[in-house]
DNA sequence: CTCTTGACCATGT
DNA sequence: AACATGGCCAAGA
């Protein structure tokens, strides 16, 4: 497993292995994907060749919000997907991160 | 090879 | 608290 393909199918493997209930930041995956930036995972997820393995909307931003700019299929969709799975969020409209935000796959 | 843009994050004002 | 800037790395033209 864990193939060095590209930083890119790190990054799908990781997001891929997001449990549901739980999301996590683009800098968390970013880490664990042991991907250089941030700014690499985004792009990863924006050419998104496998959306519909890759729940993309189970990755936010390190705020607890979602993506801003571009939704994978709608407005607001990310946040109703996200619910549906269980995840929590507070009322200022951002993911609960202290309940929600999955850190076991941190790899020291 | 060089330049620009990008689903980010942290810091400063 | 909200807005603006800098820095990081990679892919496309």
């Amino acid at each position: 497993m864990q193939k060095t393909t590209n930083s890119y199918g790190r990054i799908y493997d990781v997001v891929k292995h997001i449990p549901e209930g739980k999301v996590m930041t683009y800098g968390q995956v970013a880490r664990i994907a042991n991907v250089a930036t941030p700014r690499v995972v985004g792009f990863a997820l924006h050419v998104n060749p496998d959306e519909q393995h890759i729940p993309c909307h189970r990755v936010v931003f390190a705020d607890g919000s979602l993506t801003q700019g571009y939704a994978f299929g709608g407005e607001g969709v990310q946040k109703e997907r996200l619910l549906k799975e269980g995840v929590v969020f507070t009322q200022k409209g951002k993911v609960d991160l202290e309940n929600s935000l999955c850190r076991t796959l941190s790899n020291s």
